[in-house]
DNA sequence: GCCAACGTTGGC
DNA sequence: GCCAACGTTGGC
């Protein structure tokens, strides 16, 4: 099982959001390397949602229910996009502050890339900030 | 194939 | 609103 951090501004698409539609499409990303990391999903995975721009913290956890397919909004047929589904809203949101100011996150990829949208995260950063929200 | 110019994203 | 980081585009 991999562990994954998605962004979303929450303006656009937040959490609530997903809560309320119960599944939805991650569309519309268009890096190469996020795709990369969208590819390498698997049913199952967990992934932090974290709100950019606005809020700037992870606000939950979701869950990959459907791996890899064409993304529905793009014409060329060259993007893909994954499904996701909420499993969990954090207790408390992990501002980035908070994970920037966390020696033990130090060399997480979401704080070296801001500009990543999907970023991979190992067990141990997802169980920590996991932690940090139950803090 | 290099690199300058430009556009976009995201944090401050 | 600004700037840094990064990606993309286009001229050579």
């Amino acid at each position: 099982m991999n562990y994954w951090l998605m962004k979303s501004e929450p303006d656009v698409f937040s959490y609530d959001d997903l809560v309320r539609k119960g599944k939805a499409e991650w569309d519309g990303v268009r890096n190469h390397a996020a795709q990369g990391h969208m590819k390498a999903m698997r049913k199952g995975d967990l992934a932090f949602f974290y709100h950019s721009n606005i809020g700037l913290e992870a606000v939950g956890i979701m869950t990959i229910v459907e791996e890899a397919a064409p993304d529905s909004t793009d014409d060329s047929g060259k993007w893909i996009a994954v499904h996701v589904a909420p499993h969990e809203k954090l207790a408390k949101p992990v501002s980035l502050k908070a994970m920037k100011a966390d020696s033990t996150l130090s060399d997480m990829v979401m704080l070296r890339q801001s500009r990543l949208s999907v970023a991979p995260l190992s067990k141990a950063h997802f169980d920590h900030i996991v932690a940090m929200s139950k803090a």
